[in-house]
DNA sequence: GAATCAATTCTACAAATGTAGAAGTAAATT
DNA sequence: AATTTACTTCTACATTTGTAGAATTGATTC
């Protein structure tokens, strides 16, 4: 089961905030909030979904999340890649490198990232 | 507006054809197959959202896609990089890199491709 | 030319999603 | 203690998505 466009935003607002209530998820919405009971229900769905849970603290509840964001943004680029690229990572991330632009201190910095990688098999 | 789950499978289908008629959409499918007329509204919803389009072609139609399955994915890529990594690319390669898990000679392919690429720059 | 086939359109309907009102509860404030 | 605040639960409803039957049409085969 995965999360709903609405559900992740929220999911992204949480994520910053480690650990929130109600009140801060709220405020950290941008203009228009949502109202209370919005975000109730997308806390609930999400829930049930175990993407988050809850510790009663005093009269309400702090949130936080289940699953960290890179466990879940790796789930996402991995459905990605096998969609789009037939399961190759290789084929995703020389396309990757093609089509978006990064400047030439980032490939140099990448490119020093992957030797390190490299000495490390 | 963009596809839905079933609709970028179809979508998948398409690109990987270049161009079909319902029979060869539906063949492609893995068992159990949709009925047609499941492919027939996907395909109308994707008309409508501009992803597809499609030359008559004796008595049916010849379907091909509107977009390219690179623009298209870049579109998504830039979407999760914005989401998740505060619109930095290096951030999302050096993430990228470090979870998915690249074999040595890969990683190699990798690194001379960003060579080439800071070469050029 | 009757029956069949392939595709299309129209319609429908269940499930998931986006959004929120009404009503309830417990604690904090006046 | 009455009111307000913060939150939750229940319920609801419109929209989108996933899926497909019924009916229609034009071409094809028997």
């Amino acid at each position: 089961m995965s999360l709903s466009n609405s559900e992740e935003q929220l999911m992204q607002i949480l994520w910053k905030q480690k650990q929130a209530f109600m009140k801060d998820l709220i405020e950290a919405y941008p203009d228009p909030k949502p109202a209370p009971t919005t975000v109730a229900t997308l806390l609930k769905r999400m829930q049930d979904k175990q993407f988050v849970d809850y510790k009663q603290q005093g009269r309400s509840r702090k949130y936080f999340p289940l699953v960290k964001k890179t466990d879940y943004f790796a789930k996402h680029v991995n459905g990605l890649i096998k969609n789009f690229f037939n399961d190759s990572a290789s084929q995703f991330a020389s396309f990757f490198t093609e089509t978006t632009d990064l400047s030439k201190e980032e490939l140099e910095e990448l490119k020093d990232l992957i030797d390190r990688q490299i000495k490390n098999k």
